[in-house]
DNA sequence: GTAATTATTTAGATAAACCTAAAAATATAT
DNA sequence: ATATATTTTTAGGTTTATCTAAATAATTAC
């Protein structure tokens, strides 16, 4: 399709990753803040990425992803995405031991690999931080967070957020096993008081309270 | 321990390989070939190598590895192993397809990825090519083939070269699903004529006479 | 034991991905 | 609107891993 080295992906996936927080348009001193290079070097990097054909480029306008690039860009992502939760399900790592190994996992290039680790997690949609998994089309549900407390009975989420960081409740939850990426069922909802008993993905089933659940966001799988 | 790039993990695993076939003594051209470099790289290389302590290295005189740089050589080797197990055993990858993936995937650095790996892996003793896997220390048991005739009832081997290599044995073999890198175990030895029958990794059951037996090699399994 | 051949090293280049320092363009502030 | 500050680019280096061509050492052949 097209050869990207190791440091060409880092770019186009921060670029993406830019691109989606900000608006549209990213500049050289973001991409170098998040790469921790020099601004120069990205400006370097960036007349060999246009050369390439996956960002567009006008001096001092910033750049942009060209459909390709976002393409390429969201290759890298899935196959980041993939290993985590290969990591995480399969080699028992907890959810922030990830990132550094799948970074430099997401660069191994075998399109059969990619197909056959996916058929082996049996085709996720979320990585063990909630994110979404684009599928080999790059296309995935892009599913804001909602409240535990606001998820149906008999489905499942993941924690991507908890908005209530004091050390007390934080505490509380290390107790209880819950954790970004950890995955929770609804097993039970109780109307008289909001409360809810819930299921990890471990098997672990708990009671919390409508104070508790209303401070954990989940992205709801389908 | 110490850090080596990419490239000079590829030279210490080259250097190793021709040591151990060759007899110790490892030249500059041999590594060229291996490599698919110049013997000039190579000399470039060598003494970077050398500088970093782990070969040891005199003009014109081939080199050694010391015994940093066998340990290193043999993570490496082990790394590669095990990826060529998992590929086959968990993603279903055929053995002639898992080298060159492999080849990437050595190069990752984590210690904490290869031990869950292993132990994922049920601390697999021999890659699907037969060859067996260093542990953590470096050591294996050089364990030469022998004819899976010889193997004793109950015990399994790995198949790893196929003497008799006339077409007809082949497709023979093909329809059979025996190819280097499958499991073999003797379910039952006949006296009278020396048959056997065999079992296969995926539990398929043939009885095959003591010509084809003679005819396959095997590493066999403690 | 000298000559021819082969192996190895050195010298000098190149491409990728960085860097620092300086110049140029753009944005901001009064 | 001009001066100041910020952002971005350019110019010129560095390091790593490669190369080609030339020089030198070692081996082999007669
Ligand atoms: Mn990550
Ligand atoms: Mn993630
Ligand atoms: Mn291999
Ligand atoms: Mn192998």
């Amino acid at each position: 399709m097209i050869n990207l080295s190791y440091s060409e992906e880092n770019y186009l996936k921060a670029i993406y990753h830019l691109a989606v927080n900000g608006n549209g348009k990213v500049t050289t001193n973001s991409i170098s803040e998040k790469l921790l290079t020099k601004p120069a070097s990205v400006s370097d990097m960036i007349r060999k990425l246009s050369d390439k054909g996956v960002i567009n480029y006008k001096k001092y306008q910033g750049v942009h992803l060209t459909r390709l690039g976002k393409q390429m860009a969201l290759k890298v992502i899935r196959k980041h995405r993939l290993w985590e939760v290969f990591l995480v399900e399969k080699l028992n790592f907890n959810w922030d031991e990830v990132h550094e190994v799948a970074e430099q996992l997401e660069h191994i290039k075998s399109p059969l690999l990619i197909k056959r680790l996916d058929e082996f997690l049996k085709f996720p949609k979320y990585d063990p931080h909630g994110d979404p998994i684009p599928d080999e089309n790059g296309d995935f549900a892009e599913s804001q967070p909602i409240e535990l407390n606001e998820m149906g009975e008999g489905n499942s989420g993941i924690l991507v957020t908890i908005k209530d960081t004091s050390a007390p409740f934080l505490k509380y939850l290390d107790k209880l096993s819950i954790h970004p990426g950890v995955k929770i069922k609804v097993v039970e909802k109780i109307e008289y008081d909001g409360s809810m008993q819930i299921e990890l993905s471990k098997g672990k089933v708990m009671h919390i309270s409508k104070e508790v659940s209303g401070n954990l966001l989940v992205t709801e799988e389908l």
